[in-house]
DNA sequence: GCAAGGTC
């Protein structure tokens, strides 16, 4: 009789999308029993080696199995002082909505030689490989385990990844492991805190907008508690500060030399080497000399050729910027539709780092199966008539996935208006990276114009290259500048003081925002989107519109409260010798270093876990000997 | 009633 395999995904889709490449579209689905979306999916399929003809049961769970609380006599918020929650034990459960599944990987591993796990190649996914093992292992203590790698669900590279099984990574689990403890520890002791405290505050303002219920219901409840997510809160820490420096901002008028000159018909505007300065006394004397001298001189006449680089491989903070720029789709929705189009097959995992792609991939192949495309068939195949170029590196490998790109091309009418815009970008933004870089000739015309230098730039762009594919980027060719020679004298037609005022910066975007949670490690690739959702479904923050059209752009902006706590926990954290605050980064940073630490293995779960209780522990101390200056700030924001 | 991370 053949062995038997146990196959599991982390989801429903990801367990059908392989079942149907094992078995070459023919197995039998079984519902379970106590779940209506996961199913099991039975076939026989040879996976070589030492296992050769099996007969495979694939199933899956639904993202994590298990989940953290402190025990019971814990749970209440007044059962003890929020800050025991840093020592009070804790245990992992079987979440009460996934025992019928949990049970069914018992059941099926007692028959099973071997489980293989099909969770996604991430860090929640080796933990959750983990979960899946130890349930695996209560059913069947002998059960041997393997993992499969795979990071797309294109035929051939599954078949693969099913003959080619690797070791969970242990060290990635636990990393994970510690993040699950060290989140639920300090998210309820800050809440707990600061919402009892807060709640106080509130309820003397009884008339005002802030009610309290649940966040999580998705109703148009309005929010609740203040929380101190570490995630949350340096989030809205951004959106705070970009506001407080444009709202404190004083514009400073400033004076500049602007010299034209008028020649075959094209006029050409000289700029200031000094750019300009908040004298104006000092500009107008400035202008005087020129004028004075009458004659300009060219000093230099440097034309260079200039390339506009090709986009470097795509990675998933790159794809939630440009996604927001230029697909009009907040970086939530984003995601969403790429995850789509990853369980479909149709593009590579969407949760990525990487912006290199490793030498082993077949690019070209790639590339010509984008030839049935009306847009961009015609593309494809030039590339690989001679003008494909190797991908551009960056320096970000997470080493567990490549950039993404699409792995099959697929017709538009197969896709819904969203999936179409983020396909046709993933698509053409991979093609632009196997592309030649932009080529155009850059002029630069330098004059000495009494004492000082002006310069005028004109740019011809002689061949687009990837910009052809690209639609996103722009670089056209400016006006053509007429004929100077060095060293020639004219006398230029006008020559002007102009005034201006320095403006403020714009409130912050959310393209902006995930660019600065990525450089500060605010969250994984596949959550940012989530924190900014959050922070606005708590009126920590609003989304304010700019302009109209193409032009819109929207922003954030702190609410009253947003900006009452950040300010209460910045004074809160003032008088901290080294200053760490809650709504800045660091913690958060130095917490993902230690998590990166355990995926090394140069320190262990339990060091990371203690390391990092001891220094959240001394900021909640302190937060709560210094309580009374969250509440005034909460007093002097929430009443008018 | 707390977190952040999976996914339906």
């Amino acid at each position: 009789m053949a062995r038997k395999i146990l196959c599991v995904a982390e989801k429903p889709a990801i367990a059908r999308a392989v079942a149907t490449h094992l078995s070459g579209g023919s197995f039998q689905t079984h519902a379970i029993r106590g779940n209506q979306y996961v199913k099991n999916y039975e076939f026989d399929f040879n996976f070589g080696g030492p296992w050769g003809d099996c007969s495979v049961t694939m199933t899956s769970v639904i993202g994590h199995l298990t989940g953290l609380d402190f025990e019971r006599q814990y749970k209440g918020w007044m059962s003890c002082p929020p800050g025991s929650l840093f020592e009070a034990p804790v245990q992992e459960s079987v979440d009460k909505d996934k025992l019928a599944i949990a049970e069914n990987i018992r059941n099926q591993a007692r028959y099973s030689k071997a489980l293989f796990i099909w969770t996604d190649c991430d860090r929640e996914g080796e933990h959750i490989g983990s979960e899946v093992r130890n349930q695996a292992k209560a059913g069947n203590a002998r059960i041997e385990v393997k993992r499969a790698k795979f990071s797309n669900t294109e035929r051939a590279h599954v078949l693969r990844a099913a003959r080619e099984p690797v070791e969970l990574d242990e060290f990635q689990a636990n990393a994970v492991a510690a993040r699950i403890e060290l989140d639920l520890r300090i998210g309820a002791a800050f809440t707990r805190l600061q919402t009892l405290q807060l709640q106080a505050v509130v309820a003397a303002l009884k008339e005002k907008v802030i009610s309290y219920g649940k966040y999580r219901s998705g109703s148009s409840k309005i929010m609740t508690h203040a929380s101190t997510g570490s995630c949350q809160f340096p989030t809205l820490g951004f959106v705070v500060d970009r506001y407080l420096r444009v709202k404190n901002f004083k514009p400073e008028t400033f004076w500049s030399i602007k010299v034209m000159h008028q020649r075959e018909r094209k006029k050409v505007n000289f700029l200031w080497k000094r750019v300009h300065l908040f004298d104006r006394a000092a500009v107008a004397m400035m202008l005087e000399r020129c004028l004075m001298a009458k004659q300009a001189k060219v000093t230099k006449v440097n034309s260079k050729p200039k390339s506009k680089w090709r986009p470097l491989p795509l990675t998933t903070v790159d794809l939630q910027m440009m996604g927001s720029r230029f697909l009009r789709m907040d970086s939530q929705t984003i995601m969403k539709v790429a995850e789509a189009l990853y369980t479909k097959g149709y593009i590579s995992y969407p949760r990525t780092e990487t912006d290199q792609f490793d030498k082993a991939i077949d690019l070209k192949k790639l590339v010509e199966k984008q030839y049935p495309d009306d847009s961009w068939g015609q593309y494809a195949r030039d590339l690989i008539d001679g003008k494909f170029r190797t991908p551009r590196s960056g320096r970000h490998n997470d080493k567990a996935h490549p950039p993404i790109h699409p792995v099959c091309w697929v017709s538009q009418n197969q896709l819904n208006v969203n999936e179409k815009k983020v396909y046709e970008f993933v698509v053409r933004r991979f093609l632009a990276c196997c592309s030649e870089d932009a080529k155009g000739q850059g002029t630069e015309i330098e004059i000495q114009y009494g004492e000082e230098f002006f310069h005028a730039n004109g740019l011809i762009v002689l061949e687009r290259n990837y910009l052809d594919v690209y639609v996103y980027d722009k670089w056209e060719s400016s006006q053509q500048l007429p004929n100077f020679e060095k060293g020639e004298v004219f006398e230029p037609t006008e020559a002007n003081i102009a005034e201006g005022k320095t403006t403020a910066p714009s409130f912050l975007t959310e393209p902006e925002l995930i660019g600065l949670m990525d450089a500060n490690g605010i969250g994984t690739d596949a959550t940012m989107a989530e924190h900014i959702a959050k922070i606005k479904e708590r009126e920590y923050v609003v989304v304010h519109q700019r302009g109209t059209g193409r032009t819109k752009v929207e922003e954030l902006i702190p609410t009253r409260l947003g900006t009452a706590l950040v300010e209460g926990y910045d004074n809160i954290v003032a008088g901290l010798s080294n200053s760490i605050s809650l709504s800045k980064p660091f913690l958060r940073k130095e917490m993902e270093l230690r998590m990166l630490e355990i995926c090394a293995g140069t320190k262990t779960r339990q060091e990371v876990v203690q390391q990092s209780l001891d220094m959240y522990r001394e900021v909640f101390i302190h937060t709560q000997r210094r309580i009374e200056m969250l509440k005034a700030a909460c007093r002097k924001y929430l009443v008018e």
